[in-house]
DNA sequence: CTCACTCCCATAGATTGTCTAGGGAAGCAC
DNA sequence: GTGCTTCCCTAGACAATCTATGGGAGTGAG
């Protein structure tokens, strides 16, 4: 299901490629908090959490696993899939999920960084709590 | 030292510069909605406007300029500084008004759509209707 | 006047992380 | 067998940032 890969909005697909720099690894650990994975999930499951927003393609995806592998951050090991096929199951080290924690914590202040240049008029706003 | 850059060497720094691809014309143009500015000034807003956590470095912010430039989005002109000193001033254009709302819209999408990966199991859940 | 300092602009090259575009193996349906 | 899907991998292209450097010009201290 969901062959709806984005097609006509090309130009927020680029757009986005530039935004995902720095975001693909922590998306990759979070993913990984869930259950072990094999990369080929791992991509699916982010671009349905996201509503098809997120296309995580194989040669930006391996080459980041292969990267947290190297960092200690995901352990692999091979396996056999729910399709009965050959795939490399990863798993979040401890290591990881504290990346993970920091990662996750210098994106919530960069994304409040943001909104801080950007807010000023944008008249659309939750008030969640907001005291100066 | 006039030429020490940022030798806090913190890691923060260096996820951030990655984070900051792609959201960094949006930072200027918006800046600009403000008023005219000289690129020196629109790096201090920014720096600023997101409490000293975004710093653009002259080398990121002149070729932006003028990239931002190229493709009509701001126009310059030269001019004399609130110092005394010769500055080149950029506004914004009409096009670059509507880049830059098409910039936050895309913007905000990926945040959102970042956050909905990194949100489950947060523990702190907003109820927003997100059943399976 | 000279010196140190800040303000302001600019560019070349390194770095990094994404994508594009290829390759391949192996299961399943027909 | 053929064709489709699932799954893994890598090399090179590309884009946007930073580092490091260069310089000009105003200001204030001495």
């Amino acid at each position: 299901m969901t062959r709806v890969a984005c097609t006509k909005s090309n130009k927020n697909m680029s757009e986005n490629q530039k935004l995902l720099s720095g975001t693909l690894e922590t998306l990759i650990l979070k993913s990984l908090t869930i259950s072990r994975m094999h990369g080929y999930s791992i991509a699916n499951h982010i671009r349905q959490n996201s509503s098809g927003n997120l296309i995580i393609e194989e040669g930006s995806l391996y080459p980041a696993l292969h990267r947290l592998e190297r960092k200690g951050w995901v352990s692999a090991e091979w396996g056999m899939s729910a399709n009965n096929r050959r795939a490399k199951y990863y798993r979040i080290t401890s290591a990881g999920r504290k990346q993970l924690k920091t990662k996750t914590a210098i994106w919530l202040q960069f994304v409040e960084s943001i909104n801080c240049v950007l807010k000023p008029s944008t008249t659309k706003q939750l008030s969640k709590d907001k005291r100066t």
